[in-house]
DNA sequence: AGGTATTCACATGAAACTATTCTCTGAGTTAGG
DNA sequence: TAACTCAGAGAATAGTTTCATGTGAATACCTGT
């Protein structure tokens, strides 16, 4: 009986064949519409394969316009090839979202050439130049040439790990390493050190974002692998990249889109995907990205974001004043100290910035310039946040009620 | 009526403080020779 | 004796406060008709 129920969730799956490839992580073997940038970035990754120095290169593209799926693409292209010529290549890639000091970077990268059962760089410990030299040592010890990836490079502290990574060729005899760097920020050169910049930019790429017709492309081909045969609608697939599209043509998320319309469609235990679940699916996907802002916020941003959600509750809209004398009597509740407005005031306008709340300078005239706040998700955050141990019991808070101007 | 000056209620900036996290050094400890 | 560990000094960084200056338009106050 146990034994079964598993069973029957098993052949309850009906719509996907293989839901990994429509992870973000998955890299497919074919990448529609990137096929000129894929030849760009092989005719300068080449000479790698000559034991020559490729040229560094800076890759530019919004979110999901397939920056990394091309340079891991290549990664695993280039080190097949290298095999198979008997050339001694190496592909390291590293996202400095995670890794994001100098000290970590420099020990992921020599760590990628130290065996597991040799001596590695610890997580602390040792001096910055030290690793450095370690790994001048390692790389110089494989002989050949080696294809650095530094994925966000814009996340990276400090641009002082590119300069001793630009110079790291000079500092190596028998191996030879290349840079390439990806970032979504078009101006991120322009803050680097000038030296930095001539070193790594010596080729620079832009990714174009994806057009509705190219994503539609692009899910077809993935949809292909991932579903059983006739279980997509078909406006389902246009439909998923007309939405993705409308915000700057990026597939992650209408790969998302299609694999959450496909899990909502399967939970409810029907046989196809439909436009319907694509709605359920839009709706679910900024529901979960609420969620998950508001979950991992700051304290103080969560007693700002109370303050704002009680505040629009009575008042409709409130401003900076108001919401602070709200936020004010949150804290004496709890007992947590009180930040100055100057504080809230930027709290307020980093939780615009991450979308959940609806911050604008408006003028009013002889009564002052303020911000009009609003909450702007229809969704119930404040059941999310009233569970928080860490909130206050607000069921029973009156907030202030001023004579508000009409 | 039309024009200028005030004024409100914060916005926005910069500098100064503080608390926390990172680095790095040197003393102490350990293991192998 | 060399390698390793770990505490704590000092540097870097993030989070806040303090002080200062800026802002847009409804109102108050003129001015001349």
């Amino acid at each position: 009986m146990m034994k079964d129920i598993f069973q029957g969730l098993i052949e309850a799956n009906t719509i996907f064949k293989n839901k990994e490839v429509l992870r973000p992580s998955y890299v497919p073997e074919v990448l529609p519409h990137r096929e000129r940038q894929i030849k760009e970035l092989a005719s300068i990754l080449a000479p790698a394969l000559r034991g020559e120095t490729p040229s560094n290169v800076f890759i530019y593209g919004k979110t999901g316009t397939g920056k990394t799926a091309v340079a891991k693409f290549m990664g695993k292209q280039l080190m097949e090839k290298g095999k198979q010529l008997g050339v001694e290549t190496n592909f390291v890639y590293i996202n400095c979202e995670i890794v994001d000091t100098q000290y970590r970077v420099l020990q992921n990268v020599a760590n990628h050439f130290i065996n597991i059962w040799e001596e590695r760089v610890p997580f602390t410990g040792w001096p910055t130049d030290e690793v450095y030299r370690k790994l001048v040592e390692s790389i110089e010890s494989t002989k050949g040439v080696a294809v650095i990836v530094l994925d966000e490079v814009d996340k990276l502290k400090g641009d002082e790990v590119l300069y001793n990574l630009s110079r790291l060729n000079y500092d190596l005899d028998k191996a030879r390493i290349s840079i390439i760097g990806i970032s979504n920020d078009l101006k991120f050169t322009e803050f680097l050190d000038p030296r930095v910049k001539s070193s790594l930019g010596q080729e620079n790429m832009v990714f174009p974002p994806y057009s509705a017709d190219e994503l539609c492309d692009i899910l077809g081909e993935r949809a292909k692998k991932a579903f059983r045969e006739d279980v997509i609608e078909n406006n389902v697939i246009s439909l998923c990249a007309a939405l993705a599209a409308q915000e700057h043509g990026d597939a992650r998320r209408a790969l998302d889109l299609l694999r959450v319309s496909a899990e909502i469609a399967e939970r409810m235990g029907e046989e196809r995907v439909v436009e319907k679940h694509v709605r359920m699916a839009e709706n679910k996907i900024e529901m979960d990205r609420v969620k998950e802002i508001v979950k991992t916020l700051p304290i103080q941003s969560k007693l700002v974001l109370m303050a704002a959600i009680i505040g629009d509750e009575t008042y409709g809209s409130l401003n900076t004043g108001e919401l602070f004398n709200i936020y004010r009597d949150l804290c004496r509740m709890k007992g947590i100290n009180i930040l100055t407005q100057r504080r809230v005031a930027d709290l307020i306008s980093e939780l615009d910035m991450l979308g959940i709340i609806n911050a604008r300078v408006v003028s009013k005239g002889r009564y002052g310039r303020t911000r009009e706040i609003e909450i702007s998700t229809p969704l119930k955050i404040k059941e999310l946040l009233t569970r928080d141990e860490a909130m206050p019991d607000v069921s029973n808070y009156k907030p202030p009620m001023q004579s508000k101007l009409l």
